[in-house]
DNA sequence: CATTTTATAGACTGATTAGTCAGTCGATAA
DNA sequence: TTATCGACTGACTAATCAGTCTATAAAATG
């Protein structure tokens, strides 16, 4: 296994156990089984660090959840398949959803580069100017739409989180909860 | 001004600024003018004092919104009340809600006890109850509308925050959306 | 094969940190 | 006048931290 891979899920696990700035990076190093030193060949500092965790995990989401998005599909295919599969993805990779999460409400959330910021939010806007301009999407302002989606997605991700269901019972409240969220914004 | 108060309200500022751990607590006391002592004085730690700020911050949210919600009123118009309300008091108060966002997500969340957690919750998840009981609100588990509810209103709340809005605008939005809502779960 | 570049190690350092402690100060009361 | 109290102080310390440095080993290059 790739070094740089061994170091990021370290620092994810220990991360998302302690916070960023309680996580000394010695702890990073022993925990991925690399040398102090080490670290600091591939990041300059622990922030470079923790900004590249960021960036990777948000990769992993995009990569799982993108390819399944087909150009094809209707509108609210496209819509289904976003919903589905990033909820699927984040309980599927707990660590790495509640890393997101923490992430994106500290203070270094604003350290990210605007060209840097989740791809999978720009092509969700993308596909919501689509849907308020052939009129399947109800005319609010597109960013309002983004953010009732994206915290109706997280919402039930975190419901999923805290109970434990059967893979039929979490399809199905993905489902339904999509309808619900459909029936809204449509 | 009382001391606690402002130890709070210095150690509030920073860790929206700068997240709780990259915030010491000699910075905290030189902002609050106060001597480094004076703060081991009143939180034997610094991780007593970062939870004192947690409760203390919930309380403000719950003392703004509790009193305006009145049992007299229909099922309609008391979620309709804490909705307003909690989103109006987030909005005002940027750092004390940004705040207790970041806490939320970070690993010292669990540390919290559920009597201390959210009264705002436990209240609205009552109504929640009621309403489900009388048919008012769908028939659906009820702490998946509750996180529906609240993951809403954090959205909402986002959207306010990041742009920059009348009063007039922004009350219309807040209406608008929680009709959004309110259809929804109805 | 020789040489240069890259990867890894881990001991080390200077700065910083949470938390301590011995004592000051003003108020209240004996 | 003296005693007692407790809020408050700030210099201090032991521990910890991010990041550096030197040394070696392993790859890559030519």
């Amino acid at each position: 296994m790739d070094k740089i891979e061994v170091i990021l899920k370290s620092a994810l696990k220990l991360f998302v156990g302690f916070g960023f700035h309680a996580t000394p990076t010695s702890k990073i190093a022993k925990e991925a089984g690399v040398a102090n030193g080490t670290l600091f060949h591939y990041y300059n500092t622990k922030e470079e660090l923790i900004l590249a965790l960021y960036k990777h995990t948000q990769g992993q989401l995009s990569t799982y959840v993108q390819p399944k998005v087909s150009k094809e599909d209707s509108l609210e295919m496209v819509f289904r398949s976003i919903y589905t599969n990033t909820i699927e993805w984040s309980v599927e990779n707990k660590a790495e959803s509640a890393f997101i999460q923490q992430f994106s409400s500290s203070p270094l959330h604003s350290l990210i580069s605007p060209e840097d910021m989740n791809s999978q939010a720009a092509i969700l806007l993308d596909f919501i100017h689509e849907g308020i301009k052939t009129a399947n999407l109800k005319h609010l302002p597109a960013d309002l739409l983004q953010t009732l989606i994206t915290s109706h997605i997280s919402g039930v991700t975190q419901y999923l989180l805290a109970g434990e269901f059967s893979k039929v019972k979490q399809n199905k409240i993905i489902k339904e909860s999509f309808e619900l969220l459909w029936d809204m914004i449509t």
